[in-house]
DNA sequence: GGTATCAATATGTCTATACATATTCCTGTG
DNA sequence: CACAGGAATATGTATAGACATATTGATACC
């Protein structure tokens, strides 16, 4: 029986090597901006007389971070900074309203039911937390031109995200507002096909017993559940897309 | 809606160096599932000569192969193929065969029907070209433990593949045989929900109205088509899980 | 002005070597 | 047998040097 032997990562305090002091340091005047997207960063030779080593430990740092893609290295011309990554954009989590906005149609937005209670069972399960807290459960639905759009079913952390408490659902939809408001780490999406039951197939104005995409998303900051979300599209004329290189 | 996962980085095909090499050849291995989870890598000094190189450029290669998280290195101990495999199957392409077989259940496959033929014109609608070629069509299904677990409807296009005529896929499964001798550069997955009619029902040995989920897979090589697939699931006991860091 | 050519240059890969460090394995001791 | 401690070992970091390669920028030529 373990307790939940998390190895936090975050808080693995590597030793500070030299080639990671140098990849820390290139990367926090990234991350504050002190070196905005677009900026040169020193050549090569240039940064081993500042951090006095040799060019294959600065290489190794400038490697690791353009692995991650927070650089890019062109030959002759030098190591820059990225743009704006498409790729965290790409693997973020979508928001309903902005998706169906930039297609030019109209979003509507109706909140079904919101609760505030401290969490039972089925909820604890359902975030994947041991000892019960509170919790918002809310369930609302998307349309698009008014047309049913998907069905969402929504359980939010209030221990993990108090500010929540202070949001008003009825006007914004709980997915735009956490994806403002809350910085996440990390993200699981489950998708899993269902036929529709009686209620599902009545607000989604679709037949009972036609089918339906389900993602079965789980957020969280740092190891910490942040919230539970399941989203209920009808499965004929909606499809996930993703595309992807390999090799 | 869409997941899309667009991770297209400018250039088509990086310069095959040594040791670019190498973490190809380790990454297919785990990808595949030839080395599964928990499977120790074999030591630098190994393949060091398996390769013929220096212990720096297999370094190299496991380095970035542990900063993907793909592997787990561990001083004294080895270098080890990693559990939890990020991405996985709504970012990869999976080969069912070695889903089946690390899981420890039995691989069971039957080549349904494979014929070769030109293609009509409904074939050149699905692989999204425009003069008639050959391809090989081919329907089959996997099971796992003697139980249905997929039913795979494919077309093969012969003139970007011409391996593929000297291929028997009464033995080995498309997906696997393509996935070990065909290298491919970009994969688009279109994920969708479906109701078993009568005979997909049949084939999985599922209620007729049944939920199922589709993936429908078009693979290139440089802008090439290689292959459509269509792959059924029955939806209740499958799902797809993609699990990314976002931030 | 436009264009082909070439040298300069910054990154990319690779080697051989050295020592550091974390773990495992083994062995001697109580 | 339990345990402390040392030897063995695989990875981790770092060096200097060498050559490769892509791209820029300047130069010469038409």
């Amino acid at each position: 029986m373990s307790l939940s032997v998390d190895r936090d990562k975050f808080q693995a305090a590597d030793k500070p090597t030299l080639y990671k002091q140098i990849r820390l340091d290139i990367e926090r005047r990234i991350l504050t901006g002190e070196w905005p997207p677009g900026h040169r960063i020193p050549f090569e030779h240039q940064l081993m007389t500042r951090y006095g080593c040799s060019r294959m430990t600065v290489s190794k740092a400038l490697s690791e971070l353009a692995q991650a893609d927070l650089i890019e290295r062109r030959r002759r011309a030098g190591t820059f900074v990225r743009r704006p990554k498409f790729l965290s954009a790409v693997l973020t989590i979508p928001d309903i309203r902005a998706e169906i906005t930039t297609l030019g149609r109209s979003y509507g937005y109706q909140l079904i039911q919101c609760s505030r209670r401290a969490a039972n069972a089925a909820d604890r399960a359902r975030l994947g937390v041991q000892k019960a807290g509170k919790v918002i459960a809310i369930s609302c639905r998307h349309s698009a031109d008014g047309v049913p759009f998907a069905i969402e079913d929504r359980l939010i952390d209030l221990d993990a995200v108090p500010e929540a408490a202070t949001a008003d659902f009825a006007i914004e939809p709980p997915g735009t507002w956490l994806l403002h408001h809350v910085p996440w780490t990390e993200a699981e999406h489950s998708i899993s096909a269902i036929v529709a039951d009686s209620q599902t197939a009545a607000a989604l104005d679709i037949a009972s017993g036609a089918p339906c995409l389900v993602i079965d998303r789980h957020t969280w900051r740092s190891a910490r559940t942040l919230t539970a979300v399941r989203l209920v599209y009808p499965g004929e004329s909606h499809k996930l897309v993703a595309r992807f290189k390999g090799g």
